[in-house]
DNA sequence: ACTATACATTGATGATCATCAATACGTTGC
DNA sequence: GCAACGTATTGATGATCATCAATGTATAGT
């Protein structure tokens, strides 16, 4: 099941900003929840610098080590949060980032 | 036991920039996961709003609505993590954010 | 010294999560 | 239709973690 479609609304407001509310961090603390996993990590920065912005899954099992199946629950981790998107073509599915959601992130942190 | 003096000791390079191997996607992991909590984020973004840049224990426990013990824990995690320093005045713990620190997160999360 | 206060630590518990084997699903080619 | 392949889902298990009550450790005031 979907984690949350829409985890950390957050349009704006970094942590230096103004005192978190119970809610905005709750959405917020979710968003890193995805990103505190080194193996989500690696497949998050694997599809960043893939050769043309978009990746395989087909080539993301083996260089991790982990199983199949865990590398899938990753991925869908990664695209629940906003964080990749997948297409599938035929047999293969492939990912690319979305740098807005990144983008998001990185502001949360500003000073 | 402090969790790592220096987790993610980090100096340059975002996801977006290379592909990260173990033994950095781990540290950077462990950095995320601090923040990966709705207490903690709200403990950080109090301290950097606090009026003198700064903030006592004291008055963090009961705005959160969790234990002594719990909020005490939080703050330790932030202090290991290099996120918050503790300074102790008499009776009192004073804390405040390490700028340098969130921008070593923000920067991994660069385009 | 004694008491009260502020904070940290310990120990225990329930919840969450990463992981894998097995299985199901969808697509391609024969 | 059938077999092979890539991927997603299910179910189970061990580990990690947030939380609190109880206790320990300082410091300040009387």
């Amino acid at each position: 099941m979907a984690i949350d479609v829409t985890p950390f609304a957050g349009c704006c407001g970094s942590v230096t900003d103004t005192a978190l509310d119970e809610g905005a961090a709750g959405e917020l603390a979710a968003a890193f929840k995805v990103l505190a996993d080194p193996v989500r990590l690696r497949l998050l920065s694997m599809v960043a610098t893939a050769p043309a912005g978009e990746a395989c899954a087909c080539d993301l099992v083996l260089p991790l080590g982990r199983s199949q199946p865990t590398v899938s629950h990753h991925l869908t981790m990664l695209v629940d949060a906003g964080l990749l998107t997948r297409e599938r073509r035929g047999k293969w599915a492939w990912y690319r980032v979305v740098p807005e959601r990144l983008a998001l992130l990185r502001d949360a942190l500003a000073p």
